[in-house]
DNA sequence: GACTAATGCAATACCAATTGTTACATGACT
DNA sequence: AGTCATGTAACAATTGGTATTGCATTAGTC
């Protein structure tokens, strides 16, 4: 797989769900579709679940499947569950000591915060049925 | 440092430019201040060079100094030199083989396009001089 | 109740990108 | 000539992300 992967694996992912939202699936079968591993999808789906998008079942008959019908869940629920940022967000952290350095970043911050502002609501405009009906 | 440092790096250097224009300054100077290595400094500004932001100098006497007014010189003059981008790249090489994953590619990478660049947008309505008079 | 098949999770190995460092050639000024 | 700077290549160190292995836990099946 390639870098930040894990928007392009939740969101495929979804996807497909969307189609047969009674369907459970396996970590091992999603995998495979995926061409990953098992261990990462748990990693990946598992925070889903944690933003209340997904059920996992453990046992025999378990998997994963939706908690949510399919036109209820948006590509921005999507990105922020798994808490993807443009920015880094240990910007913040650092004391600049530089007045200059101080300006720049508060710049650079808000615009950026209005950046990703404008990503989340363009994102927000779009659910997973509606990725599965774009396809043709 | 901290990681995408250049972007960073880049522009503190240039608002201190912005104070001073004619002064020539050289990596070492400007490395002790940014906290990092004469060679890293030089591999940054010899972008920036490149793109016709800065001249530099070699010899005794020599060093950096910007190419252009303070004000003619914007943050995304800057943020396109470094050649910076908000995705991946490499997002676009990928042949998607599934439907699902394809119509996904298509949503994200025209909506990511568009957010790039009202970015960009943004960041051309600020001058390193802006940059040195809102530090106050 | 034993067995099988799934998730949950920790630990570790692996890989790519970025940054830091060393070394050296080149050019310009004194 | 000597000194001080950039230019650049090569390599080490660090970091973030991904893949893998192993094992505990849980639920269904025989």
């Amino acid at each position: 797989m390639k870098r930040n992967s894990r928007l392009s694996l939740a969101l495929h992912t979804l996807g497909h769900m969307a189609a047969e939202p009674k369907l459970w699936r396996t970590s091992a079968e999603i995998a495979e579709h995926a061409g990953t591993n098992p261990v990462v999808v748990r990693r990946v789906l598992g925070r889903l679940r944690q933003a209340g998008l997904l059920i996992s079942e453990k046992g025999h008959a378990g998997g994963w499947k939706l908690a949510l019908s399919p036109n209820k869940i948006t590509l921005a629920d999507v990105y922020v569950a798994l808490d993807e940022r443009l920015t880094a967000s240990d910007d913040i952290i650092d004391a600049p000591s530089c007045s200059i350095e101080h300006a720049l970043h508060r710049q650079i911050s808000a615009v950026m915060e209005d950046v990703e502002r404008s990503l989340i609501e363009r994102l927000s405009a779009t659910t997973i049925a509606d990725v599965h009906d774009m396809r043709h």
